[in-house]
DNA sequence: CAACAGGGTGAACGCTGTTCACTCTTGGCG
DNA sequence: CGCCAAGAGTGAACAGCGTTCACCCTGTTG
């Protein structure tokens, strides 16, 4: 282990100024996809905003689907955010919290959204089990969530003998809720409220006693 | 009202032979998605196995978007059929075995179920409006929801003030389960179920009493 | 028989993702 | 300083897409 590398090792350590390009190019293509809808996104079209031509992007981005699963893991990481700026201290409260953040991302992103869930995320078994590698984000959201829900069952403010099903349960059901909102009814913002509140309520309660 | 049209109505009343060519279009249409994805439909491979050009679809189809939609409406019928033969008096026994049927659709039929939701379809108000023209088979499926919950209801086996927000609630939490489930985890057919009938089970518990 | 309408055809337009051969610039090293 | 390697960008091209257009053929009707 020497401090500089040998000279046969060309490649100047990736981390050292590294993927300025590759993100740059993902963050346009997010916004392209954003504002315009995913339908807009094309990689001639994201080439020309960033004042280059299409083939260039292969030199970063391996492949269009590349480029879709890295916007996907800054929307989950985005969701983390989120996620971590809820602070209550109720199990329940938090639950609550959580999905009203979750519903309130799809809404204000609903594009986004929609790419998060075009290839498989890796959920993790929900336990929060400490690697040294950085775990992608959707697993650290579904595990921040599953948190909260062995919190609230820990407190004896739910009943369940499977956290993980509970957890799975209240995700479904909370994204069920969201697909619905974003199917495209003429639906108030009232009753799309009134929904999710009633879902999650009625879930809760269903795990009461 | 004389038994021959008159000579200018050219059209020989659209429901005497009508659209065998429409109907092929889309079957073989839902075919192709059913059995290769919906990647795989494209006009032209779909006319080529029709044994015709791309442009003739265009006789019979105003757009590819107009096949979709046919071949969602053709989907939402199939759910109905599937509704419709189920045969059990017990309310609650009713809405487990449409929620079952709902997901048992969307797992022989992944690709299909996806087209179905493509664009916004017309779920009705809910209430069994006896209009003289056919409903959407899209609302023909939620009212037979929401009849169920309604009954449920007036049988006192749910407590519920708002039918239409129960049928909606039970609704968005099975389409959720769906969702999840064909989101492309590696989950056991046993787990699969579990899902099910945890989110089900809490629901209804949610409304007891 | 003549005319007309419907359905089918081939060609074309503009778009897509992706690959290829090539050039240009930059940086390190003898 | 000169050279060489590597990276990034280019234009052209390929195959495929949805869609439109001008044209043709065929069957029915007046």
């Amino acid at each position: 282990m020497t401090a500089l590398p040998s000279p046969s090792e060309t490649i100047p350590e990736p981390s050292d100024r590294p993927l300025l390009q590759r993100e740059a190019i993902v963050a346009a293509a997010r916004d392209l996809v954003s504002t315009k809808g995913l339908e807009a996104l094309s990689l001639r079209r994201l080439a020309a905003t960033l004042g280059v031509t299409a083939p260039a992007l292969y030199a970063h981005v391996t492949d269009k689907n590349d480029l879709l699963r890295a916007i996907a893991e800054g929307e989950f990481d985005e969701l983390v955010s989120r996620f971590e700026a809820v602070h209550v201290d109720d199990p329940i409260a938090l639950i609550r919290a959580h999905g009203k953040a979750y519903l309130d991302y799809a809404r204000e992103n609903p594009a986004l959204f929609h790419v998060m869930f075009l290839f498989p995320p890796d959920l993790g078994d929900g336990g929060g089990q400490r690697t040294g590698i950085e775990l992608p984000a959707a697993t650290r959201v579904f595990t921040m969530a599953a948190q909260a829900v062995t919190d609230a069952i820990d407190s004896g403010a739910l009943v369940s003998d499977d956290p993980l099903l509970t957890a799975l349960t209240m995700w479904a059901s909370v994204h069920g809720v969201a697909q619905v909102l974003l199917l495209g009814f003429a639906l108030t913002r009232e009753s799309e409220d009134a929904l999710m509140t009633e879902v999650t309520d009625r879930l809760l309660a269903g795990y009461q006693r």
